[in-house]
DNA sequence: ACGTTGTTTCGACAACTGTCAACCTAGACG
DNA sequence: CGTCTAGGTTGACAGTTGTCGAAACAACGT
């Protein structure tokens, strides 16, 4: 289990790094790559993508395990590694109150990958 | 229509449908998830995220191949697997004059993704 | 036409991913 | 305490992905 790369990144991603000017701005360095790649690779399942969305735009900001699954047909256990992998990508933070377990997405993350695929419009339509 | 996933994601792609409201603002749909979810996955890898990067920020807006494999320590053929993932999933566009071949971002896209990634920020309230 | 150089495709293999069934843990309720 | 329900973990399996070497394809120089 060569999994604690994952959480590394995560360590990282947590700090305050202004590691990320937009992709098409400068190079990519293979360390930033590195630690934002998990990311998108988290969100590239069409089911994590569905659940990112329901928990970011939940109305209260979070979303009851409850209410995910049977948004889909697939089995418990299957939306339960799902939501484990866009955790330890360090999109979303599970909470236990009660009886139910509650998803919030983290804002930071997302943010800082929507911002590396910011792309400058140059003002024109096209170059050339 | 038959669902082919892949390519028919790529025509969708290509198309003008303003088909992506913020992931944090709407429950991304079904069907905007599994067009979406391939061009996430192929950012999902380091070498790609290096690539995207090292073509959407080239001088001219397009990179060659000759420039891209020397670059990493991998053999060409890897590379160029890499080159064809991001085609197939709409993120490049490849065009061969002579000898190389030039690699060209499509920003279409990834202004799509950027967009979809979009967190509205709580303190930015629009007042009115 | 031929050989050289650059790039993609093919064939193969190890590693990873998505999925489920079965089991285990945490809290609620009597 | 015992039992029920909601979720998570484990183990196993098929399908996919990343990687390479070898071969095929494309364009240039001679």
């Amino acid at each position: 289990m060569t999994k604690q790369a994952g959480s590394l990144a995560l360590t990282d991603l947590n700090a305050e790094t202004p590691c990320c000017p937009p992709l098409a701005r400068q190079r990519v360095p293979a360390e930033t790559a590195a630690m934002m790649a998990p990311a998108f690779k988290a969100l590239g399942d069409p089911v994590r993508l569905q659940l990112m969305s329901m928990i970011a735009s939940a109305p209260d900001g979070e979303a009851c395990v409850c209410d995910l699954t049977p948004a889909f047909e697939l089995s418990g256990p299957t939306i339960s590694h799902h939501l484990k992998t866009l955790r330890e990508a360090g999109l979303v933070d599970a909470e236990r109150r009660g009886t139910w377990v509650y998803y919030r997405a983290r804002p930071d993350l997302l943010r800082r990958l929507a911002t590396l695929l910011t792309i400058e419009t140059p003002g024109e339509t096209r170059t050339g």
